[in-house]
RNA sequence: GCCCAGAUAGCUCAGUCGGUAGAGCAGAGGACUGAAAAUCCUCGUGUCGCUGGUUCGAUUCCGGCUCUGGGCA
């Protein structure tokens, strides 16, 4: 018997959130976060997060677990979100993943596995430095001579991708594109649904660009300065986050603030529709288009309900 | 009113020594299996302001007009 789990995810400010929590309310659930930048505490006006009012009693998992200068990565995010699904089901309760990460949410529905000796960063450094030295394509026949396939797959100016591959050859022995290739055909471990919410472009980028001016009202410039007043590196990955990198840059006298928030907007909507390439290569994936339900929440939510038939009873 | 400089893709601009044009950005599509709010790939036809003239042929040269900057009165 398969455990149930509801995915409800979407591009950013596409109101994942309330949504969530509504859900929750209505069928008992919990809230996973899938959320690469919201469990990090501090990080709150610029990322969006769920406020305590907003949950409305429900608990939310992965969010402000860890410190800006704690490591995250898709690995610890799946060893966690699962056993955080293990103890809601222990509460006789749904859980809920909500949050914007395709590559997490992925990864704990299919129960991915990555090599376990990974947290090797040495090998990681040293390929680096050789990159650094000898440049990108250098790298890509380097990984022509161990694994073909992923050169093949992987384009030569995508370092990050060509130093990880070659990577794992060197820790694991084998290709990574024969792991990738048995590790996607796994089947789900979960009875879930999968629902993605989205909207006409148009409207969205609209939202996106009101949501960056409300951040910026709400305080996100000063959420900045405390947090480099903190001692919080502008170098962390939780201070590389959309919204972040920007104010630092205009604190730092490289740009105006209008500029910074204008940058904020764009790379916003580069990364929603990032979001959805994502989501549209996903099967099993059930499209809630708002425009159907003339952005009336209740109906979105009464849709959800009649649609998870028997997973909830 | 006069002088000068512009007017070309949604925006900023290049260019065509006369043979109907191309970059960046925006926008669109895609990839992704331990950085993923990251990283990377692909996609460029538009009355070349309007209108006459010269020419086999004008977006390009010449005239006029309109508009926009700047300067002089």
């Amino acid at each position: 018997m398969k455990e149930p789990l509801i995915v409800l995810t979407g591009p950013t400010a596409s109101g994942k959130t309330e949504l969530s929590v509504e859900l929750a309310k209505k069928i008992g659930g919990e809230i996973i976060s899938a959320d690469s930048i919201q469990v990090y505490k501090y990080i709150n006006v610029g990322s969006a997060k769920v406020s305590y009012d907003e949950m409305q009693g429900i608990p939310h998992y992965l969010i402000d677990e860890l410190y800006p200068d704690e490591e995250f990565n898709i690995c610890i995010f799946k060893n966690m979100a699962k056993n955080y699904a293990k103890t809601i089901r222990s509460h006789g309760n749904i859980p809920i993943v909500a949050g914007g990460t395709g590559f997490y949410i992925q990864s704990l529905l299919y129960d991915v596995t990555f090599d376990e000796e990974g947290n090797n960063t040495s090998i990681r450094s040293e390929l680096e430095e050789e990159c650094k030295k000898h440049g990108s394509l250098h790298m890509h026949e380097i990984l022509k001579e161990v694994d073909l396939e992923s050169a093949n797959n992987i384009h030569a100016n995508n370092v990050k991708r060509v130093i990880r591959a070659i990577e794992f050859y060197r820790i694991n022995g084998y290709p990574i594109s024969k792991h990738n290739e048995t590790e996607s055909k796994k089947t789900s471990p979960y009875d879930f649904r999968y629902y993605v919410l989205n909207m006409d472009r148009n409207i969205l980028y609209d939202r996106i660009n009101k949501r960056v001016d409300l951040m910026i009202e709400q305080g996100l410039v000063e959420e900045v300065e405390n947090l480099l007043k903190m001692g919080y590196s502008k170098d962390l990955v939780s201070m590389q986050g959309i919204g972040y990198k920007e104010i630092i840059q205009h604190l730092l006298g490289n740009n105006t603030l209008q500029e910074a928030v204008d940058n904020i907007k764009l790379n916003t909507r580069h990364f929603a529709k990032r979001q959805l390439t994502w989501f549209r290569r996903e099967k099993e994936v059930t499209w809630i288009d708002y425009e159907k339900f003339d952005f009336d929440k209740e109906r979105v939510l009464n849709f959800i309900m009649g649609n998870l038939g028997e997973i909830i009873s």
